[in-house]
DNA sequence: CCCTTGACCAAAC
DNA sequence: GGTTTGGCCAAGG
């Protein structure tokens, strides 16, 4: 079932169950398919076969800083939606006290 | 198989 | 505070 599906897909799937107006990192997308392949995460999306599907954008850095971005815009754009689902954005970082989510426990592993 | 490559991370400097 | 360093994991050549 769920376990049938790569680690690439369980990404996919979890990320698309972050709420809007939060935001999740790398690290903790990992961590929710029960994986600590943070690296990977990044190549997943930069391969992302289904741009429009998936809200890459929503993936920061555990710093919180926005990190990088590579569909059409580039970061500008990552902002600009960030924004536009309420998440505030200052001087490129983002507070993830506020606009963290974690998804432990509610996503594929 | 071994080697390289990342939209990264944490600690050290 | 910023920058560097070593580690991390899965894919692809």
């Amino acid at each position: 079932m769920y376990n049938a599906m790569d680690l690439t897909q369980k990404i996919y799937f979890n990320l698309m169950k972050v709420p809007k107006g939060k935001v999740i990192t790398y690290k903790e997308l990992a961590k929710s398919t029960n994986s600590r392949a943070y690296r990977f995460v990044g190549n997943c999306m930069k391969n992302n076969k289904f741009p429009d599907k998936i809200p890459c954008y929503k993936v920061v850095n555990s710093n919180g800083n926005v990190g990088n971005y590579s569909g059409k815009g580039g970061v500008k754009i990552k902002i600009k939606k960030l924004r536009f689902d309420g998440i505030k954005v200052v001087n490129g970082k983002i507070d993830l006290k506020r606009f963290g989510e974690s998804l432990n426990n509610g996503g594929i592993q």
